[in-house]
DNA sequence: CTTGACCTTCCCCCAAGGGGAAAGGTCTAG
DNA sequence: CTAGACCTTTCCCCTTGGGGGAAGGTCAAG
């Protein structure tokens, strides 16, 4: 079968699901491939190593959408790497916050789950387990949420 | 007006949006409220306290299935603290395993940041500042994703 | 009366696909 | 030739927590 690969061979090499594949040309992350006389989609080697990018590129955390553009970049001639080098840095630093925001979380948890003990049962409007804090707490200000 | 808050007021009071409200009580977090003669929807002071104690519990990462499940089990007559407590747990858990992916991530990323000052150009299918990592880095792997 | 600020319901939109239906293609065994 | 197994196609609905906007009803002030 040199006629190339159908999706779900290519789903295996690449690691990922047809579906996905699919997704991902409707999405114009991928081009739309050659098709067989009966509508099947056929594609060439390059597409495995095109989706195993794409696959690297979202375990970095980067969306379809810009994916999608820097391989679009990258199919305009040019080395799309200083963009990727930005939209990197743009994402530790997003990252960043997010972490910060999950500790913050998780320190909440723990302090509820900490009171729990020693709180007394039953006197607030649904559960005092998570009423708690609303006394006075320092949680009111999300500051970007 | 004391025939009760009209939307944008509790909204205002509570701390969130009008449509915020609308759409927990359609999906059931909130019960139908009563009606003025034109069909605005008036809510009793309580409501202000069981919308702020909803935002409390988002604010902890609850899903709004289980929140309105607490509530359900609130009105049903019995304290939901024990749920409540189960539920923590469980989301402190499931925290930590979040946690522990973005660490890796974020490190993922600073890698790839930091390899890019000594990596040659130009090498790669896309982009060998998101390819580097293909020929033997230890990323396949994700455990449970 | 008109303006403006509210309110109502309605449907579509986001990410990144998953699930399944209904239909048709391809390949092998009998 | 046909049945069965397995593949592919397109289609639409589902998820979370709402946002955006349309089209129209209400209410108070000027």
């Amino acid at each position: 079968m040199k006629g190339g690969l159908k999706i779900g061979e290519l789903a295996r090499q690449a690691g990922l699901t047809a579906r996905a594949i699919r997704f991902y040309e409707r999405k114009r992350v991928l081009p739309p491939p050659r098709r067989s006389a009966s509508g099947y989609r056929l594609y060439g080697p390059e597409a495995v190593e095109m989706l195993r990018f794409v696959k690297q590129a979202t375990g970095l955390g980067l969306t379809l959408a810009e994916i999608r553009e820097i391989i679009a970049i990258r199919r305009g001639g040019r080395p799309p790497c200083d963009h990727v080098h930005q939209l990197l840095r743009a994402k530790a630093v997003e990252l960043d916050r997010k972490l910060e925001d999950l500790v913050a979380l998780r320190r909440r948890i723990r302090q509820s789950l900490a009171a729990w003990s020693r709180r007394p049962r039953g006197a607030a409007a649904v559960c005092h387990h998570i009423e708690g804090p609303h006394r006075g707490g320092g949680l009111q200000g999300r500051r970007d949420a």
